[in-house]
DNA sequence: CCTGAAAGATGTCCGTT
DNA sequence: AACGGACATCTTTCAGG
């Protein structure tokens, strides 16, 4: 699918603000309304919007630690790793990577002994190496058009 | 803030739907729709919910390389090293962390060319071990409530 | 493919319980 | 704090350029 310049602003506006109206958004895009709405669509159908979320702050409700896990895990046991992690829903994203680690996580706990819990209950999986994140100079920006093609 | 059943209920559901309508969301918390509306406000200005985003699949929009890249940096570079990378559209995220990298950055790129280049032109900072990301067998779980308090 | 208007649905603001 | 109704707004659909 071919993305132009009017398209590339419902991306950016909608990636700003999930809950823009179709109004406002037409506005943005210095569309029509049905013109707007009818290129949201055509992007959502292309898988290009593959869904809309609200960000909720892990903080706020409880989870005072975030970390990421790096695993070394052997062929065999991926898949049973996998399983497990699905049920943990400590475990917000699972990356399957090239390089030393097999998986990297990213984890949310209470506190660091909730922390020491959870990777306590996957170690047996392989070897682990825990960072914890002290903050985030960049947290989850909205992609942008990959230009210079 | 102390959010309650009710209230999780809310989260949940807009963290599957962004764009869930507020008629939807009280039936579904089994509220009147005023009832649902002032929570949700609530909850949005208490800072739990921070955002609202459409999610882009960044393969759709022509980044057909995820990577994640740990870098160890000296004190005395990290002031700059964020603002060159918050200049840098491929960097989705910067995470500041313990252990042995410094930070850790969710990169996209075009193809794995425009990584190189990309890792090139920050590897002044310091060391990077960079990790390409295959495929994510957990993608962005929404936050369950922490439970076991 | 975009525009403009109408009908149906949705969000907000009341007063009330 | 939650409910129900009235009004304003928004979304969707259709005809037309």
């Amino acid at each position: 699918m071919e993305i132009d310049g009017k398209s590339w602003k419902i991306l950016q506006a909608i990636q700003a603000d999930g809950r823009i109206s179709l109004t406002e958004l037409a506005a943005k895009v210095a569309l029509s309304v049905p013109a707007a709405s009818e290129r949201l669509k055509r992007l959502e159908e292309a898988g290009v919007v593959w869904g809309y979320r609200a960000l909720v702050s892990a903080e706020a409700v409880g989870y005072d630690v975030m970390a990421l896990v790096g695993m070394t895990t052997a062929q065999p046991d991926k898949a049973r790793l996998i399983a497990q992690l699905q049920s943990m829903p400590e475990v917000l994203e699972c990356l399957h990577v090239t390089g030393q680690d097999s998986f990297i996580l990213r984890v949310v706990t209470r506190n660091i002994r909730h922390l020491e819990q959870f990777v306590g209950s996957i170690n047996h999986f392989g070897e682990t190496r825990t960072s914890i994140v002290m903050s985030a100079p960049i947290a989850l920006r909205p992609l942008a058009p990959p230009g210079g093609e």
